[in-house]
DNA sequence: CCTTGTCCCGACCGATCGTTCGGTTACTCT
DNA sequence: AGAGTAACCGAACGATCGGTCGGGACAAGG
């Protein structure tokens, strides 16, 4: 066996605590007080485990962007008709952003105050010309109507599967992430896939 | 004549300043020195002007708050079929949204540390909640798809409109008010209009 | 037993937070 | 010119910020 130490914190513990935090206060208005509270010791114990409160953001984003970037690596985003694999991307942002919808939260709220905050941006910004390009292809081939233009499509469907971190919330007896795929595939699929 | 006053700060010149700052740097991330190296005058100054730093936010959000809910009062908002007074409104909201961009970001970004932000949030919530009525009614006289849940089709509907704060900006010749209120509702109603 | 290293703590650091205060400048009105 | 006042300022307030420090509690290995 590798890891049945004791009842104590890890890095990553520590971290699943701090961005619930973040998630409620915002990133600014969360003082280290307000961790050490959340986590149950003392302010100076955090710094046992943590650098400080900037590296707790950047593991933060930094999951979140792994996972956002896995999904272009998936082989179904890789090959095959670009409007199917655009459904594909849609479908599966979808469901990484349920599954990790902490850290894909604090993501999408960052403001670009420190350095940490601008690379997060700037990653954003990298996944989001990948779709992009992917949405143009299956323009180009066809598939996707093209009255309203590539880039702005791209924001409004970003929006709007962004926005889910906003309401969705995993208690109970709620919808599972495939039916929320299943309703945003509809509504963004239905309005651009091409009538003729 | 009423106003031909002096060069110098009223609430409302200082607010236009605080919210431009407010948006950049977020409300808990901005420091009243940042406001009044931004405004031009000194820390203590601001307080002649305004109560303090909340009382800043609470004018800017009852701005935003007001012009999302003045749409509700316009007449092709309150007669007619559901599903056209639906589209009327979220064309308008889109304009207003543009039109009042930097109260709307705030307004759509306030967390609820504050009491203020907490009424915010509360408004806001109210808005969405005549909205998702409308939708409702539109969906009751079989203008509106019923395969998507009718509050889940609202939320994604509001995340995708006010997704556009986050990367409308007015600067030069970049497409008007007009031109992303109709890409909006051919995105949304090109989805949303029942087929059948 | 004693050492070693992990985990944690209270006390404290300089800096910055939003806000207050006493006083000065500059404009308006008579 | 003189009075009144709106606009502004530098200095300082107590509180809180993120982070540091020296040391104590506790388990594992000898």
């Amino acid at each position: 066996m590798t890891t049945a130490k004791r009842d104590t914190y890890t890095p990553e513990t520590l971290l699943s605590v701090a961005v619930q935090v973040f998630n409620e206060r915002g990133y600014d208005g969360t003082s280290m007080e307000h961790l050490s509270k959340a986590a149950g010791i003392s302010k100076s114990s955090i710094y046992h485990h943590v650098a400080g409160k900037e590296e707790l953001l950047r593991r933060a984003v930094s999951r979140a962007l792994d996972g956002l970037f896995g999904i272009l690596d998936e082989e179904h985003a890789r090959v095959g008709h670009a409007a199917e694999r655009l459904e594909y991307v849609v479908r599966r942002m979808v469901e990484v952003l349920i599954a990790e919808l902490p850290y894909v939260t604090l993501l999408l709220r960052v403001r670009g105050n420190t350095g940490t905050e601008r690379w997060a941006l700037e990653r954003r910004r990298e996944f989001d010309h990948r779709v992009a390009e992917l949405l143009k292809a299956a323009a180009a081939e066809g598939d996707v109507r093209g009255d309203v233009e590539v880039r702005l499509a791209t924001r409004l469907v970003f929006g709007m599967i962004n926005s889910i971190v906003e309401w969705y919330r995993p208690d109970g007896r709620g919808m599972n992430e495939r039916e929320v795929a299943d309703a945003v595939a509809q509504l963004v699929f239905g309005g651009l896939r091409n009538a003729g």
